[in-house]
RNA sequence: GCGGUCUUAGUCCAGCUUGGUUAGGACAUCAGGUUCCCAACCUGACGACCCGGGUUCAAAUCCCGGAGACCGCACCA
């Protein structure tokens, strides 16, 4: 299939042909038209919701099915108070200047990284009026004409709204579903029966008040999101899936060569990334090569795809490791499907914190380990003449004091010092103590793999979108082809219609996504299929009717065979469970 | 937000410079005919000047404002 594109006026590329494409054959639109239109907003139209269904019901088959990672869903309002406790409140604005000359915005934390030294860190820590004054100490001025700024603005990058009618809780359209698979730890972790590790997956809509969305679906204000979130002990970080995809071989373009402006891919096979330190979490490592086989299934050559490593301060704020897994676009080059990031134990222990409930796991040793710790033991019948009503407080405070410190303050000073209290040895007992330890409390750490959805979709479109002999063929992988089969009568007479409609209701009843199509004559029906994507197309013919055959056509080779209308359900059924070929469905029609 | 280009039927375009009858074409779609396997052909149908204001006897066309799209800059936690 040639690399050209056909689109009315040339030149034009893919982006711009199958936009149009789209458009025509409901595929996706831009939101809202009878009014103008809505930047960042699309609309599925049927063929596009199929396909859309399709890849995401794909991404449960690898992440889901095989791995037995459980699929929940949340809301997308969020009460402010859960993206206060993530970071997200602080982290997902910028602060903007305006340069008071040329009107040209810009980031201040970048503008003070760059000309003042700094750090990203501090310079997020800091209000708005510490940036305008960090501003004009160090006579920052418009990169591009030298202008003065205005005061500077926040910038929130979520969609705020407030929840209730009178009331004044803010809500944030939520820019990520991870946080409401940390929110429900708890109930998630006892439907997993409390067993680590375990995966929870939500595919559902993401809110982003982006400044400029202008990439089509690419940039999104309101999108799909998949995010999965892995849950595991992190002194047990094996992962049992490894063997899996060990020979699995990651394209990877690491730090190191990005400091360098070099773009050389080296190839890792997922053993040998884990070996060499590379990737640090095997689990992360599995999630990457289970991201590259879906790219691959929904049909991204492997040398179209690859993982880079994120700078330090390229990394979300919760990241300790990330990875984006790219692919190769005709107009936008290379762009990220999905992130690979290691959040550590950073929102969970953010959650807990800012709501006091617990989150800590329990984990039960084999056997349970007997030891001798030191312990400090108020001794209440001395503390309560000296201290009379505090002393209950001295002791609570005696009872958390680390025993060490209290031992040696006492042997050095002869007293210990707790809050303005004076400790006299005599008051407190320092004595070993038999401490029977049945397990571990900790809270899980979580890598996450994380995909936008909408983007794989159009990746699929741009892979798929090919010419052949000046018509455009829309050659999806067979799992993905949002209409399964057609069934043409040849002519739309001679009881052929009747045979081809019982021929689409039995396929319909045996669960194929199936068309009906008499309008026109045959090569333009074949034509249509072509450009919707329809992988298989029957055709009725003379023949049919005596013999009880019909010709079965692939859409990419546009080579037929004949078989048997009895066998159609069986023999499709193998077919798209990829279990037989093309070839093997019928006996091949010379044309 | 800035600069450039642009907005006419489902899709892609012509017309605008120089205002004037019924806004033209191609493809798609629908109905009918024809046709024994790859967008054939014939007949017919459907369907549009981005929005608001102004100038004018008269605006798709000129002027002002707005919205939207694309490209570049900036932005993309």
């Amino acid at each position: 299939m040639s690399d050209e594109v056909k689109c009315d006026k040339s030149p034009c590329d893919k982006f711009t042909a199958i936009n149009e494409l789209a458009r025509r054959r409901g595929f996706f639109w831009n939101s809202y038209e009878i009014y103008g239109g809505a930047g960042g907003f699309v609309a599925y139209g049927p063929l596009g919701t199929r396909l859309k269904q399709n890849i995401e019901n794909k991404l449960r088959e690898l992440f889901v099915k095989q791995t037995g990672i459980l699929e929940m869903e949340s809301s997308v309002i969020t009460p402010g108070k859960v993206f206060e406790a993530s970071g997200h409140v602080d982290h997902f604005k910028e602060p903007m200047v305006e340069c008071v000359k040329c009107n040209r915005r810009f980031r201040a934390d970048h503008l003070l990284e760059e000309y003042a030294k700094i750090s990203c860190v501090q310079a997020e820590k800091m209000t708005l009026k510490e940036v305008q004054a960090a501003l004009e100490e160090n006579g920052v001025t418009c990169p591009d004409c030298g202008g003065g700024f205005r005061a500077p603005q926040q910038f929130l990058t979520m969609f705020t709204t407030t929840i209730g009618p009178y009331s004044g809780a803010t809500g944030y359209g939520r820019p990520e579903a991870a946080q409401g698979i940390f929110v429900e730890f708890n109930r998630l972790y006892s439907a997993a029966r409390e067993k680590l590790p375990f995966g929870v997956i939500q595919i559902g809509h993401a809110l982003r008040n982006e400044i400029s969305p202008r990439q089509g679906l690419i940039r999104l204000r309101e999108f799909t999101i998949c995010d999965l979130e892995f849950f595991f002990d992190p002194e047990e970080p094996s992962c049992h899936l490894l063997k899996e995809v060990e020979t699995e071989v990651l394209p990877m373009l690491l730090c190191d060569k990005r400091e360098k402006d070099c773009e050389d891919i080296t190839n890792f096979t997922v053993r040998e990334a884990l070996d060499k330190g590379v990737i640090h979490s095997e689990w992360q490592a599995f999630f990457m090569a289970m991201a590259k086989r879906l790219l691959t299934e929904i049909g991204v050559p492997a040398e179209k795809q690859r993982f880079i490593e994120k700078l330090p301060w390229e990394k979300a704020h919760y990241s300790s490791q990330s990875f984006d897994q790219e692919v190769l676009l005709d107009r936008y080059g290379w762009t990220e499907v999905s992130g690979h990031a290691h959040r550590t134990n950073f929102d969970l222990g953010c959650h807990m914190k800012a709501s006091g409930t617990d989150m800590i796991v329990f984990k039960e040793y084999p056997n349970p380990v007997e030891t001798e710790q030191l312990t400090v033991k108020p001794v209440l019948a001395k503390l309560g003449p000296v201290f009379k009503k505090d002393a209950g407080k001295v002791g609570e405070l005696l009872a958390k004091a680390d025993p060490k410190t209290v031992e040696a303050a006492l042997k050095k000073d002869g007293f210990f010092m707790v809050e303005g209290f004076k400790v006299l040895s005599e008051q407190v007992q320092i004595a070993p103590q038999k401490v029977v330890v049945r397990g571990r409390h900790f809270v899980p750490h979580v890598v996450e793999p994380s995909f936008g959805s909408d983007r794989l979709f159009y990746v699929a479109l741009e892979y798929a979108y090919g010419i052949k002999e000046d018509r455009v063929v829309m050659s999806f992988p067979r799992s993905i082809a949002p209409v399964q089969v057609g069934v043409y009568p040849l002519m739309s007479k001679d009881g052929l219609a009747e045979k081809a409609q019982e021929i689409r209701k039995r396929l319909a009843e045996a669960g194929f996504m199936v068309e009906y199509d008499e309008a026109g004559s045959i090569g333009r029906r074949y034509a249509r299929a072509d450009e919707a994507g329809i992988q298989l197309g029957i055709t009725v013919d003379y023949e049919s009717l005596t013999q009880d055959t019909v010709t079965i056509r692939d859409r990419d080779s546009w080579q037929q065979v004949r078989s048997e209308i009895k066998a159609l359900p069986e023999l499709l059924y193998s077919y798209f469970q990829r279990k037989i070929n093309f070839e093997d469905l019928g006996t091949l029609v010379k044309c």
